[in-house]
Formats: C-alpha cells, sequence, structure tokens
DNA sequence: ATATAAATTTTACGCGCGATAAGTTTTTAT
DNA sequence: ATAAAAACTTATCGCGCGTAAAATTTATAT
C-alpha cells in the first residue's frame, strides 16, 4: 500500500502498464476489458490512491452516472425513508444519486429540475409536488430527461409511475371499519397538494357506495405541506361543530391522523376501538410515526419496498435501451391493524 | 426570448457582443464587471437559453462552489428541517448545495466523505454520526477540506463546531421539573450514538445536585436510530419493573420522549401534569413532532435558526480567508411548556 | 497451423471552460 | 487635459478525460 496521490489517469495508466484508453474503458464498465486487465487494474487501484475526475468524466460523456431524486417535502419521514431506499439502489447499481426536496416550494421544484438538467443525469426518480407542480415545467424537463415519476402522478409525464393503488387503500379500510363498527366519515384537505388525495376520497366513495352507506366527507381548509398542524386545528374545528357524522374517521393520510389525533386528546376525547372510546380514527400510508400515536394509528400501510424497487429497476431498463411504453405501477396495501380504529 | 439554444460560453459572448474571459469573469462574480458589462450579459442571458457546463467550469476551478451536507439521519425530521435550512442559505450566498445522508452507518459516512472529496468542495457542513463516526476517517476529511460540524461534535476536528448548549438544556429542564413536581429521573439510551446525550447526562446531574437533588438515570440498550421504538420498547420495561424513582421523567432526547409517551399509553398509565396524571414526561429538542404527541410534549427547543445561520457564516467566512482559532459554538435552548411535563 | 474475431494499443482530436499575459480601450483621479 | 487605474480584448495554453479510427496484439475456432 503506496498510497501515492496519482495525478490524472495517464499517470495511473502507466503505473498499471495499460493504455489509458483501455484504463478509461475499464472506469466505464470493468466487465469490458480482459479478466488479465481488469486484474492488473485493480491490483493497481489497491496499491495506489487514485480516482477518476469526476468532472472531467461528466463533461464528455453523453451520458453520466448521474442520478436525480426529487421528493416534494423531505422533513416528512415518509418520502425521507423512500428516498434513502431507492439512493441505495441506486447506487448498488453503481450510479450516483443526488437527492433534492423541493420543500412543498413550486418555484424550488422548477429550480431543482432545472439545475437536475445540467448535471446531464442519466435519469431521475422524481415524486412531484402534485397541483403545486409546474405542469408545463415537469412534462418539458420528462421530454429531455428519462424520468419515473413515483408516489405522485402527473398524468402523461414520463416514462412511467409507480406508486399506490389509492382506491384500494380506501376500498380496504372502509371495509374494515364497516365490518367492525360504524361507517367512517372522510376526513381530508380541500385543495389537497397530493393527486393521491383525490384517488383515496374516490375510494372512499366507491367503496362506501358498494357497501351500502352514504359518504360523508369533511373537507377542511389548509395549504401547504404542514399536515399534523391543519389536521389538529381544523379537526378541533370540525369536531367542536359536530360536522362527523359517525364516531369514525378515516383520514386521507396518517399526517392529518396524527393531528387529528391531538386534537381529540385536547378535546378530552377518547380514540380507539374499545367500548368506552367515543371516536374511532383510521389513517393511509403507514407513517414511521404511525405506530407512537396513542392510541397507534390503525392504517393502510404503503408497500415502500415494492415502489422503490420497481421505480429504480423500470428507470434503469429503459436507460439501458429497454423502452417500452408508458406505464402505471400500482401496488396494493396492506391494513395494519393497531389500537385507533 | 428567443430561448435558442447556445452551446458554449464562447457562442453565448459573442452574442452579448463581449469577449469570452470577460463573460467567464462575469460569472465567476457578477460585481466584478462594469455596469454596461453586466447587463449587456443579462440581456442576452434573459434572451437566449445559457447556462455555463458545470463540469467544464468545476475541472479546472481550484476552488468549486460547491457545498457538502452532510446529515447522520435523514429520516429524523430534525436533521430534514435543518437539513432544509442550511441549504437554502447555502444558494443564497451563491453556493450550490448537495445534501447526504449518513442514514446512521459508520460505513456510508466514510463513502460520503470520500465522494465528497471528489466534488472538490468548497466547504462541508458536517452532523457527523457521532459514537458511530470513524474518527480517522473524519479527522483526515476535515484536513483536506474547510469543514464546520453542527450539531455533533467531533472533538478538535474541524474549522469549528456549533451546536446547542446541551448542558443549559437539562439544566432549564430540570429546574423547571422540579419547581412544578417532583425531581426527574433522567431516561437515556446506555451507549448514545450522539455525543450531545452526554452533556445533556451531565448536565442534568449537575444541575440535580446543585437543587439538591439525589441524580436518578435509567440507562436502557438499545443500538441505531430508531429512538421511539427503543423509548417504547425498553420504557415499557421500565416501567413494569418500576425503575423510575419519581413520577417525572427527563428524556435525553424528543423521539425517546415520543417512545415514552406511547409506552405509558400501552401500560395505561396517564401522562400530564393535572392532579390526575401519574407520570410527568419532558424532552429535549423541540422535534416538529413534540406537538403532536398526547399529552404535547414538554421539551426544550433548539435555536434552529441561530445554529443553521451560524454553521453557515462560519463556513464562508473561513472559505473567503478569515481563518480563525477553532471554534464552539453553542446556543441556548428556550423551555417550551406544553402538557406532558 | 491458419483464419477469424475480439481485445487492446496507438494516435489524434475535442469538450467547455479556467487562467494568464500582453495589448487596447475606457474610466477615474488629479 | 493628462496620467494612472481599471476593465476589456485577443491569443494561447492546459485541465483530465471521452471518443473514434486505425494498427496491432491476443484469444478462439477450425
Amino acid at each position: 500500500m503506496t498510497r501515492t496521490k496519482v495525478k490524472n489517469m495517464e499517470e495511473f495508466a502507466a503505473l498499471c502498464g495499460i493504455s489509458r484508453p483501455t484504463v478509461s474503458k475499464y472506469f466505464h464498465d470493468p466487465e469490458s476489458v480482459r479478466v488479465h486487465t481488469r486484474n492488473r487494474i485493480e491490483a493497481a487501484l489497491a496499491e495506489y490512491d487514485y480516482r477518476p475526475n469526476i468532472f472531467a468524466m461528466n463533461q464528455n460523456r453523453k451520458l453520466t452516472k448521474n442520478v436525480g431524486i426529487v421528493v416534494p417535502y423531505l422533513a416528512d419521514p415518509f418520502f425521507a425513508e423512500i428516498a434513502r431506499n431507492v439512493e441505495q439502489r441506486c447506487i448498488d447499481a453503481g450510479y450516483r444519486p443526488t437527492l433534492f426536496s423541493s420543500h412543498g416550494d413550486r418555484d424550488l421544484e422548477v429550480d431543482i429540475l432545472d439545475n437536475l438538467r445540467s448535471l446531464k443525469p442519466a435519469g431521475v426518480l422524481l415524486a412531484a409536488l402534485g397541483r403545486g407542480s409546474d405542469r408545463a415545467a415537469v412534462d418539458r424537463f420528462c421530454e429531455d430527461v428519462p424520468t419515473v415519476l413515483f408516489d405522485s402522478n402527473v398524468e402523461g409525464a414520463g416514462l412511467a409511475f409507480v406508486g399506490s393503488d389509492n382506491p384500494q387503500f380506501s376500498f380496504l379500510m372502509v371495509d374494515y371499519l364497516c365490518r367492525t363498527g360504524a361507517p367512517p366519515t372522510f376526513f381530508e384537505m380541500k385543495n389537497p397538494s397530493n393527486p393521491n388525495a383525490n384517488k383515496r376520497r374516490q375510494g372512499y366513495i366507491a367503496a362506501m357506495e358498494q357497501l351500502g352507506h352514504e359518504p360523508a366527507i369533511v373537507q377542511v381548509k389548509g395549504d401547504g405541506w404542514e399536515f399534523e398542524q391543519i389536521g389538529r386545528r381544523e379537526g378541533i374545528a370540525a369536531l367542536n361543530s359536530g360536522q362527523f357524522a359517525t364516531n369514525t374517521v378515516l383520514c386521507s393520510n396518517d399526517r392529518l391522523a396524527i393531528g387529528l389525533i391531538s386534537a381529540c386528546y385536547e378535546l378530552g376525547l377518547k380514540v380507539g376501538r374499545e367500548d368506552d372510546a367515543q371516536i374511532r380514527i383510521a389513517g393511509q400510508d403507514d407513517h414511521p410515526f404511525a405506530r407512537f400515536t396513542c392510541p397507534p394509528l390503525t392504517t393502510v400501510a404503503q408497500d415502500y419496498d415494492s415502489i422503490s424497487r420497481t421505480a429504480v429497476e423500470v428507470l434503469f431498463r429503459s436507460i439501458e435501451g429497454d423502452v417500452r411504453d408508458h406505464e402505471r405501477l400500482l401496488f396494493e396495501g396492506k391494513l395494519v391493524m393497531r389500537d385507533s380504529a
């Protein structure tokens, strides 16, 4: 282990006793050189401290090994988790992921896409803001850069969409709630940032009708991504004015549910499925914090793992030339029964 | 708005009617060229679609405008929030931040630092894993790259450390708890990943002694960064075996407290400061979710804003040549009284 | 052993910009 | 108005690597 600093590929190639273009080829794809050659390079790599200059590499390559990962709101642990998952898969596939968060801000999302362009990424995994997105900007971006959308769909854009089968989520939970007690009222934001919310509402309505109940929806105002805050504030208002038709509430997502549970506590309402409980609350997502609410939140778990795995797979497949029609890949959720409903 | 694609700086300079070196100078620092020149460039910039090639730019520059931001665990909303804050400040200062999370993994942290090196960053803002860090690797990195540590200190490394005055946090809370009820027992992990935990324990002990009470500490086992899980699981065990000396518990951090509140719920213990409550629980950090626990968590708020602002300021000061001795900049916390204690 | 294909080397050029030096123009100060 | 300073232009080189074509070596098959 000499660990001498090697200035450039020229010098490193000389140390290997191999020509620079071959070494270059090795770094592009180690499998593309003869075993003997590969061994010599890897021996030298172990002995000397050399790494190709990343800027020079990317300058002329038509396709870099960069991958952009964009999520709408990183302060939401759900996105942090899925980003982490996706990130690791990219690394394992030999790519260089870079993580961006739009922080719920339309302009920032556009800026990120602009910056991403200049990174000449091989591909991008984009969970868009949804309603908050600049539709035209997203479309333009998807035309220029191979992009797989996940979690939050932008109709027609990108190579594919990978996400959850949201109507199924609602159906699953409505069915469960109806079997075990009163049919649920749906609790959501009036102008949800996320398109999944609409699918969930539709799923709720369909499920209720199919089971012979009258759908009841409480839509509250509130902008931005501070869902817990909105769930709490508007939850207090809704509870005080008796807006919930029954003693059972299905929230559009877990973060709203967390806020609503907090609202119930504030008002002294006992949440749960015991006989003495006054209200049942269920969420959707299986947010990382859902198991720590009081009571722990009954919810529908997103299939994190399948979504992230599939999103990455689809992206790399099309990067490597397997082009096919725009796909919509939806994964079912699983009922997670805890104590809140 | 012609929005014609411009290939390179040469071409763009021609469109401006200005020489390339001057345009280059403009991009390096817009203030460095005459007003008249600046206006012409900016007019052309508005008309044509040109952005300097980022790879070519960084290739020869001694110092890039890249800034690395490294946090230990992005799935913790606290780090997501502070990262966001820091990120924005870097952008405002004209730098290009890139966000990395070590995901609680020692090897990943080392990898990140290695990759960061090849980005030739102007500076790095590093919240290290702490006990989980490869001390030697961090030291080596800090010698090569201007680095400001934040949140989690690595003694002696880097240009400066910016964080919280942890003993003060504990003191503040111990004092409050003692004034309003029984003196607290300290609840923490036996081998905390984060060095702040040790300072907080020491602060707790000092505060208790100063106020004439006997310190009582419950140390639970558990590795990793899933603090809520640990707080819940070990909290149940500790409560069942009566390990808490008094009816008041000060947790080393909010995430443990969230787990402990969940444990109390599980065991049917009423948490709060009302007369009929059986246990008081307090945290430290003012985690984004602390206000939504049931009851809402009494805690000590970290001064997010000062910490992120100062960390960025110190880094840019030293990048721009204002070198000074290794500084330790600590910010005080503020008591946030909610209902849990 | 010979033919053929595959892998490698040589040679040569280009990418887009940073940096510098020498010469020219413009601005600012006196 | 004149000199000095500042800003700009022109010219040229270099960074570290990608890439392509042609020449050469090596491996594989007949």
